[in-house]
DNA sequence: TTTTAGCACTGTTTTTGCTTAAGTGCTAAA
DNA sequence: TTTAGCACTTAAGCAAAAACAGTGCTAAAA
């Protein structure tokens, strides 16, 4: 069990710890406790014991260990209200009428980085479930063209197709337009299925170099959806103290680097989800909060990454603004 | 003046420091030099007075100079022929005909940034000489519509327009097909001229909301040409021993996430040019060596960055293959 | 029973001096 | 002109010493 006092004593330490960086000793918080440094060091031994904080050696001040942060997500830090400079910057942006909600996020987390001095990461994709509104195919040269793909809500995609040698335009352009009749509105994930069973029996029967053909725009649209990511601020992180080591520097820009790794920080979960050192995958002196959203046809994650010693409250409440802005349009 | 033993010892030390990021003694050189370290010692006196050699301290190696590097770089350095393994992992990329020319630039400069560790930059920026082959504009819902527009070069760009309130469905129209109409063959970046002089005044007259409608379509193609940086292997340029300092390495992350300086990157000049520490505007540690392209209207520059020490030659020899296979195509 | 003052104790950090290693410049001889 | 030899300089590593921060424990006070 926990006190009461104890509750107070331990959001007294995180959030020094937060603030300041340094291990707190107990004769710093005789004065907000009201009781002397041996009474607070008692407590703090005791909550130790439970394994709500720890000392870096064994004559330092207290530091609180992953569990105390989850205890004191969990059951301490309280909700906040958007903090006046915090609220004006993000306005102006989330109020945009004229942004696209893609540029609103990348644009709002591109903010929240500067304001926290964490780093943020927007992984956008383009949800599978879009239907196909309108199938562009305009010629280029001899050898190439461009196929453009339009969603239903807005989503725009494009590639460029490489027509090996000799394939007649005509051919062509009779394949792109079957290829548009079909293809308007069915799911783009369901696109190369329907080329594949619809089209290509079709143009077998009279397009001369079918496989050619075939093979163009099929592998053109078999990896249609295009999923971004945007990392905002690495530096940031990079400035706590708890990475004032080269090799721990280099070890997070890696990692920044890693595709898999940075996919890897993708949220499942609805709501805001807080993973606290060894809970998130991206690496054990950090913490990851995370939402998933999903708008427009649009789906995707906006996630936060600063030091475990983080500002949690704060940081709720700037997500919690973005996400009921994102999900309100 | 440098004599012929000079610039050879000038080589062997470059070189040596090169690969093994230590201050050279004269010791280490007698053999490759046939003679005594003390001869040695008298001709490093000298490189070391006309300002080609350094000591990092009184009683150290030495240690090449901007100077001593612009001189091996100008007058000792041969071009090299590219490395059998080097080539190899090229080939596949530059020799693939259904990549577009972007690709192949992007994926190199990828591939290179692995094999030489150190860091590469593509900056992109598409041609506004580009002449626009066709405008669509399609709709989306009621206040939002997408504006694509494609290139005689297979450029394609998009833009979501949102559409304030009560704006007639069929002006819109209207509005699409004169845009259609009058802006195709004319290059992108006298769009906004056509849209000012020749698409409004004609709008003025039979559409009633022309001003919101104006408004809307010209801030779309105000800036449509889209700049596109991508920097590769940011991790490498870290790893260099030069940069085994915490500060260092954020000072140069921050460069890579300052959208000013990375762009001033931009090369203007011909040729496969070579910065050298004070010489380049990024950092005094790090030597950038960058070319510009200009391909099926996109044009940009590819950049390498890293130590001063760097290996030279087989670096220009890197981007010289892959210029000469760009400038082919 | 809880709180507190006092004190011994323990790691960290900083300073200091000392030693070793690497490599130089200079001089005098080859 | 080249070389061997030597005195000299600095960096780097290491250990001991001193200063510091903060703890745990005990015995007395509340």
């Amino acid at each position: 069990m926990v006190s009461k006092r104890q509750e107070e004593l331990l959001k007294l330490i995180v959030e020094d710890y937060i603030k300041n960086a340094r291990p707190v000793g107990s004769k710093a918080l005789c004065d907000s406790m009201k009781c002397s440094s041996a009474t607070i060091r008692a407590e703090m031994n005791y909550l130790e014991e439970i394994g709500l904080l720890e000392k870096t050696h064994i004559s330092s001040g207290r530091v609180p260990s992953e569990k105390g942060y989850r205890y004191y997500v969990d059951n301490i830090m309280a909700p906040r209200e958007l903090n006046g400079e915090d609220m004006l910057k993000l306005q102006t942006i989330v109020d945009n009428k004229s942004l696209v909600v893609n540029d609103i996020i990348l644009k709002s987390m591109e903010i929240i980085s500067e304001l926290t001095h964490y780093t943020t990461v927007v992984l956008g994709k383009q949800s599978s479930h879009n239907l196909v509104q309108k199938v562009e195919v305009i010629p280029i040269d001899k050898n190439n063209i461009v196929a453009i793909v339009v969603t239903d809500k807005g989503h725009v995609e494009h590639k460029n197709i490489y027509i090996p040698g000799d394939v007649d335009s005509v051919e062509i352009k009779q394949t792109v337009d079957l290829i548009n009749k079909l293809i308007v509105g069915t799911s783009i994930d369901s696109v190369s299925e329907v080329l594949e069973y619809q089209v290509k029996p079709i143009i077998a029967q009279y397009v001369k170099q079918h496989e050619v053909l075939y093979n163009a725009f099929y592998s053109a649209f078999s990896d249609f959806t295009n999923e971004s990511v945007k990392v905002n601020g690495r530096k940031n992180i990079l400035m706590q103290p708890e990475f004032n080591d080269a090799d721990k520097i280099r070890d997070i820009i890696s990692k920044f680097e890693d595709k898999e790794i940075v996919n890897n920080i993708k949220e499942e979960d609805n709501g805001i989800n807080i993973y606290i050192g060894s809970e998130n995958d991206f690496d054990d002196d950090v913490t990851v909060i995370k939402t998933k959203y999903k708008v427009n046809g649009e789906e995707g994650t906006i996630a936060l990454i600063g030091p475990k010693r983080m500002e949690y409250e704060r940081v709720i409440t700037l997500l919690n603004y973005i996400k009921e802005n994102i999900d309100s349009r």
